[in-house]
RNA sequence: GCCGGGGUAGCUCAGUCGGCAGAGCAACGCACUCGUAAUGCGUAGGUCAGGGGUUCAAUUCCCCUCCCCGGCUCCA
């Protein structure tokens, strides 16, 4: 008898040898039912295997696990029916992916739409068939015969790059149905009988291991689901996840535009995304005076010695504008501040008595990114970063990073933002600088990181050549992931441009420099606030706070005075004098995100009231016009406890 | 940069198997003066992304360029 245990942690006794079948359904017909397969003490097993004794656990559809395992399984499916349509067709890799899966195959002739229907309907085939996924374990060397016409899968088996993908030892496992075969660690479900609900979505080029120099190959993504609900419930959510996309508010709120004239990857702003921006940049320098900062400026292009000197020409000429040639002199347009700010540090001998000295500009640089990596706002050649560079002692490094963490944390959350996770980090193989350098920063960073309670992960080795760093990532409303701040110690430019000040002790100390930027880009951020908000932004950095709605001509001169009374209050309202219905002006504002319509009619003028519809849909009438200004003054005001 | 798909009015999109370019919304005008998500009628609006080629004729077919979208790669 082998013995059990269940994760509630009864025990179970069945007969040697049991499969996973006959333990679901010692456990119930139900789970017997719908089980998908197993884990054994963290190993996974398919539900037809023997399962030595110890702590199990039965994967069902409706868990993480499951869906994993239906993804991948589909996947399996996805290749069986592009070689059945392709026979000549090469299968390299196809793992479940975050709410889908891919396929990655060597065709001749790249997908059409119409081959992903036909691929479809293959697949819907095979799994009405119901064939039995059957694995069994062979040695690499039967392997490497069995697949001896399929080049990515003798790579994968010779090499052993991965070892999740094709086991360790030296058997490999192979699972069949119906004559077709893959390799795969597995599991998979019992049979293709057990998966309906999936839907291929696209086809991409992808390179074969991700590397540019090796063939590309054709990736099909698709999306599979535990049932037609969920997969409605995903396609759905990525329509929504469409509407709040930040280039097509762009255009409805009339914020921003990219006119092809002006060229890939550059933005237009627009009066109403000027105002939010401008909002934003005048708080954020207001904080930063708050905390000490001063404020630098620098230009746009420079000769290029300085960027010799930065090193940027040495590491980062690929992102860089090329060369303008100009009386007899190479300029560059800057893909970064820094080498300006070092500039100012060193116009003049400096004293310890400064530190630590902190430099602030919105800074606009300009990258030559890859055509297609461009996206939107959030990823662009021309963009504003809130740039800043903070000079100080050894001794100050520890308290610094800390307050600059917090005063970054605090800006951010300013902002409505709440789901954050920070990556440390740390010293790659190659780098610059003193390893107890390296140590002591990445100890005061990780420090930093502890006493401000921000959750993060060590990316061990993952630091640039010069910096250990903490970038933060946030997770936004539909749980995407964007990078904002990045926090760098540099130890490679104050030796580049031989920084120096004059220590207590009267001699010459290099100084530690911290690089650091908050929004990151303020063109990605404000895309960020924009999905995030879905365009309706909070009241403080809504271009038009309020929209007077008279409803009809003789309230004009009210409407007016109101407006006049929120404007000398310091807040942003207009007049909506069209001709159009109340109704249609009602929309029209909520269609454009205002946060406030105020509605003026009769009444209204004779208690000196205004009728509120917010553009949640809650209305209110008879609101006196002091009562609406203090709301939206509370509206506007942040906690006292972070201010 | 690479692979694939695209670009028609300010926006969303029809359409032309090569023969004078279409709708809805927005804009403008007139009427309506209205109390919480679209008042009615009318007017105007286009080098069909740009350039070249084929053709009696190109928005349509072919080539090049630009730009956009989805990925790969890269990153703020």
């Amino acid at each position: 008898m082998s013995c059990y245990t269940l994760p509630d942690g009864k025990e179970l006794e069945l007969p040697d040898g049991a499969t996973g079948h006959e333990i679901a359904a010692a456990i119930g017909p139900g789970l017997a039912k719908s089980a998908l397969a197993l884990t054994c003490d963290g190993h996974f097993y398919d539900l037809d295997a023997s399962i030595p004794f110890g702590l199990v656990s039965i994967i069902t559809p409706g868990t993480e696990e499951g869906r994993k395992i239906l993804r991948h399984s589909t996947a399996h499916v996805l290749a069986q029916a592009v070689t059945d349509l392709f026979p000549d067709a090469g299968y390299a890799i196809g793992p479940a992916v975050e709410d889908g899966f891919y396929y990655d195959f060597a065709v001749e002739q790249p997908f059409t739409p119409a081959d992903l229907d036909r691929i479809d309907a293959r697949m819907r085939e095979i799994m009405a068939a119901d064939q039995v996924f059957a694995r069994r374990e062979v040695s690499r060397a039967e392997a490497l015969s069995l697949f001896s016409d399929q080049s990515y899968k003798l790579e994968i088996i010779e090499k052993i790059i991965d070892p999740d993908e094709v086991g360790e030892g030296e058997t490999v496992s192979v699972y069949e149905n119906d004559g077709w075969r893959d390799l795969c660690t597995g599991p998979h479900v019992p049979r293709t009988g057990r998966l309906r609900h999936f839907k291929l979505l696209r086809v991409a080029g992808a390179y074969w291991r991700g590397d540019v120099h090796r063939p590309q190959l054709q990736r099909v993504y698709g999306t599979a689901w535990e049932s037609k609900k969920a997969l409605k419930q995903y396609l759905y959510r990525v329509e929504e996840a469409g509407k709040r996309d930040h280039r097509k508010l762009g255009v409805e709120l009339d914020l921003f535009s990219f006119p092809d004239v002006v060229g890939a990857g550059l933005s237009l702003w627009h009066p109403k995304g000027g105002l939010v921006r401008k909002i934003m940049e005048d708080y954020s320098r207001a904080e930063h005076e708050k905390a000490g900062y001063e404020f630098v400026i620098s230009p746009h292009l420079a000769k290029a010695d300085l960027f010799r000197t930065s090193g940027h020409l040495d590491w980062y000429s690929e992102s860089m504008y090329p060369e303008m040639s100009l009386d007899n002199s190479s300029y560059y347009m800057k893909p970064m501040n820094c080498p300006f700010h070092m500039l100012i540090y060193k116009s003049r001998t400096r004293s310890y008595r400064e530190f630590p000295l902190r430099f602030f500009e919105f800074g606009s640089v300009y990258r030559y990114e890859m055509s297609g990596a461009l996206h939107g706002l959030t990823r662009v050649r021309g963009f504003t970063q809130d740039d800043s560079h903070i000079f100080c002692t050894r001794e100050q490094l520890v308290p610094e990073l800390l307050s600059l963490l917090t005063f970054v944390m605090k800006m951010l959350r300013r902002f409505g933002l709440s789901d954050f996770e920070a990556t440390l980090s740390t010293r790659p193989e190659k780098y610059v600088g003193e390893i107890e350098e390296w140590d002591a920063a990445t100890a005061a960073l990780e420090e930093a990181l502890r006493v401000t309670g921000v959750p993060y992960r060590v990316d061990e080795g993952g630091g640039a050549f010069y910096a250990p760093k903490i970038d933060v990532h946030l997770k936004d409303a539909i749980a995407r992931k964007w990078q904002l701040s990045t926090l760098q110690v540099d130890f490679q430019l104050p030796q580049r441009f031989d920084l120096a000040y004059t220590g207590s002790d009267n001699r010459e100390h290099r100084p530690h420099v911290v690089h650091r930027a908050l929004f990151g880009s303020v063109e990605r951020f404000f895309a960020i606030l924009l999905e995030h908000y879905a365009g309706a932004l909070p009241v403080w950095l809504s271009p038009v706070q309020a929209e007077i709605v008279p409803v009809a001509d003789r309230h004009m001169d009210y409407a007016r005075f109101v407006h006049d009374r929120l404007r000398l209050a310091g807040f942003r309202a207009q007049v909506n004098d069209h001709p159009d219905t109340v109704g249609a002006k009602l929309r029209n504002a909520r269609l454009a995100r205002v946060p406030y319509a105020l509605v003026v009619g009769d009444e209204d003028i004779e208690a000196g009231t205004v009728g509120i519809k917010t553009r949640e849909g809650n209305d209110e009438r008879g609101v006196s016009l002091e009562e609406f200004l203090l709301r939206l003054g509370r509206d506007c005001a942040f906690d006292e406890e972070d201010s």
